[in-house]
DNA sequence: CTTTGTGTTGAT
DNA sequence: TCAACACAAAGG
């Protein structure tokens, strides 16, 4: 998984095929063979239980108690999750399933990260598969370390000198702002800048995260609808119109950090940069409701409300 | 309906 | 503390 911007785990999942299929043989005498295929496959990994449907959970003990950690496709997954949680409940010497590979910068980086959540969270980010994804932003927010810029060319607490390029720009339409809760990208400028993971064409989408001008982190969820086969911003993305007070023909500017991180950027009405394409203003009623970029086609302009009474456009 | 994850027990 | 097992609770 790209753990920059995805929660959604596992590239290789659907593979399993029926991993564990209690098939019960009622008019077989052999009793032993059919007790032997009821039976859950054991785990490798320490606190890793199997689960009836063939997936995999994570639990760790405290004080007598459980503590679930959440289920998971691949057994692997649910083994780093324990790992997690052990480094947080029981600290540095914890014994882990894979962990202590590393000595570097990022193994501190993340003791940093776990000490600065509490357990709570640390769980609850376990139990969501967004682990990866805030850890991975706080690195960010804490500015690269002298890890992650090639070694000895740079001296300590380097700037970000990475750029940000504009990958492409929305005119909002109504229904972008709407109710609907969600953003259509059009479809050339998804398939060519946005991520493409499995789970965005399979139906569940993926989380990406998105930073505004304000150093403020949106998040999300991307996905392709194949009853409209367009690609959209759906979850989160109301609160997002809300706060930038969003209205259509309003632009939408979508950049990306030209580091190695791949850090999306968006901003809401953008300052128009040099040489920017001129606008078209297009006003109803005497309000400004679309702004196209001249000789530009982007798609359909005007979109149909499904209402059954007439429909009220308040001024603005 | 499917899946999670809790209740529980016995072992280490 | 830990995992195995059964299954009620939770979720879609």
């Amino acid at each position: 998984m790209d753990a920059s911007s995805i929660d959604e785990s596992t590239a290789s999942d659907s593979t399993s095929i029926s991993p564990v299929t209690p098939l019960l043989f009622h008019s077989s005498p052999s009793a032993t063979a059919e007790a032997e295929s009821r039976k859950l496959p054991s785990s490798r990994f320490k606190g890793v239980v199997p689960q009836p449907n063939g997936r995999w959970g994570a639990q760790i003990y405290e004080k007598h108690q459980r503590v679930w950690l959440g289920t998971f496709n691949e057994e692997q997954d649910a083994a780093k999750a324990y790992d997690i949680a052990a480094l947080r409940f029981r600290g540095r010497d914890a014994v882990t399933n894979f962990k202590p590979l590393h000595h570097d910068d990022h193994a501190a980086v993340e003791a940093d990260f776990l000490n600065s959540h509490s357990k709570l969270e640390i769980v609850d980010m376990l139990r969501k598969h967004t682990y990866n994804d805030e850890l991975q932003q706080s690195k960010r927010q804490r500015g690269p370390t002298t890890a992650d810029s090639a070694s000895g060319t740079s001296p300590n607490y380097s700037l970000w000198d990475s750029k940000r390029e504009v990958l492409f720009e929305k005119t909002v339409t109504p229904s972008d702002v709407g109710k609907l809760n969600r953003l259509v990208i059009p479809k050339q400028h998804a398939e060519k800048n946005f991520p493409m993971g499995e789970g965005v064409v399979l139906g569940k989408g993926m989380l990406l995260n998105f930073e505004d001008m304000g150093g403020k982190v949106w998040r999300f969820r991307y996905s392709y609808w194949n009853s409209s086969q367009s690609y959209v911003l759906t979850k989160g993305w109301s609160r997002f119109v809300k706060d930038n007070t969003l209205r259509a023909g309003d632009v939408v500017r979508f950049l990306r950090s030209t580091g190695p991180d791949k850090q999306l950027y968006i901003h809401a009405n953008p300052t128009p940069g040099p040489a920017i394409n001129p606008v078209h203003v297009v006003k109803l009623f005497g309000v400004n409701i679309l702004q196209l970029p001249v000789g530009k086609t982007e798609g359909v302009f005007l979109e149909l409300q499904p209402t059954k009474k007439q429909r009220i456009i308040k001024p603005l």
